[in-house]
DNA sequence: AACTAGGCT
DNA sequence: GTATAAGCCTAGTTG
């Protein structure tokens, strides 16, 4: 691929992402290239029909067994350095939705005759948990407020009203809240959006700020992991740091320190679904509902249920994660979960 | 086996 | 001065 692109045609290398060997050529750089030669969209195009091919159409035909008539996926339950579950043979956690033709693949999966799907999955279940962890107060007060949390974080950092919040403003600040969660930093913030290093760098510290609970958080976070080597999700899943334990800073501890922050949000909204999911296999036995769970994505549940208690089953479930605090202890923020449900895995319908 | 790319939350 | 957002799995290439 370099060989084609940047000796061959020639195409400008300047200021282009570099790998090991040479230049990227993954999506986001060739979009740097798009108007320099034709080519590069007929590349980008055909790197996405080919992913969902090869990954997808052609290989999960072949992983359906010939007893059930179904695929199978595996759940690794200790596979994750956070609490999460991974899912392979297939991986069945990251069947494609962002693009209209790769949420095509979802047609495929249907429920059994006399079933249907009901999908429910907690709303921004990671920054409600960095709102009870960090206590900021501007965060806990708009989830308790059941606010649109972008818009209101949007119009905390502008100081204006959430209602004369724009789309633009909406979206970063959306950016903002997620990017933070992961230790994201202005230089990243900037590059993927059309502000200068200083304005990024003057936004990051405008919503620390007005939300100070935030940045402490992640100060004390980093502070933490450097005493202890170690960061633990509310319910007391612990992830080690070697780098960071060795005590001394190297290249690895600046990441290290990042999946530190990210961890404990990661990892208490994966111990919570965890939580719901032993709630509900009881709660669907006690009540003898015809019901069973069949996917698991991180914030979701993906449910078999018999057509005519698909109601009743939904109640239950969204009951039940919203209500799932292991060790009882409630958050100071509410829990929401949303449902939706169809025959198949793309045309899910909303509920309520 | 390592690297690169890209699918998901 | 340098690098720069977390966690996964799979496919294709040999960068």
């Amino acid at each position: 691929m370099n060989v084609v692109l940047f000796d061959t045609l020639k195409l400008p290398v300047e200021g282009l992402n570099k790998t090991t060997h040479g230049y990227s050529t993954n999506t986001v750089t060739l979009e740097i290239l798009k108007n320099e030669h034709p080519i590069i969209d007929m590349i980008i195009n055909y790197r996405e029909l080919s992913k969902l091919k090869s990954t997808y159409v052609d290989a999960l035909p072949e992983l359906v067994n010939p007893a059930t008539g179904r695929v199978h996926t595996s759940y690794n339950q200790t596979g994750s350095a956070t609490g999460r579950f991974s899912s392979s043979n297939p991986n069945l956690q990251n069947i494609p939705i962002r693009t209209e033709l790769g949420r095509e693949v979802r047609r495929a999966f249907v429920a059994p005759d006399g079933y249907v799907f009901l999908a429910v999955d907690y709303s921004q279940i990671e920054l409600r948990v960095m709102a009870h962890i960090s206590q900021d107060a501007t965060l806990i007060d708009a989830f308790k407020r059941d606010l649109d949390i972008h818009q209101a974080t949007a119009a905390t950092v502008h100081g204006i009203d959430p209602a004369d919040v724009t789309y633009e403003q909406r979206s970063f600040a959306k950016r903002v809240n997620f990017g933070l969660m992961y230790g994201m930093g202005a230089f990243r913030l900037a590059r993927d959006s059309d502000l200068t290093l200083a304005e990024a760098e003057g936004f990051i510290k405008t919503y620390f700020e007005r939300m100070p609970g935030v940045e402490q958080y992640i100060k004390q976070t980093k502070a933490f992991v450097w005493e202890h080597g170690y960061t633990e999700t509310l319910y007391g899943r612990r992830r080690d740091y070697p780098a960071i334990k060795v005590g001394q800073k190297s290249r690895s501890t600046a990441s290290e320190e990042r999946a530190a922050i990210n961890m404990p949000i990661q990892g208490t909204a994966a111990d919570i679904l965890k939580q719901s999911m032993l709630n509900l296999y009881t709660r669907l036995n006690q009540e003898s509902f015809d019901a069973a769970m069949t996917l698991q994505v991180h914030d979701e549940l993906l449910l078999e249920v018999k057509e005519d208690q698909i109601h009743d089953v939904k109640a239950l479930v969204v009951e039940t994660m919203e209500s799932a605090l292991p060790d009882g202890k409630p958050l100071l923020v509410p829990l929401k979960a949303n449902a939706s449900y169809g025959k198949n895995w793309r045309d899910m319908e909303d509920m309520d």
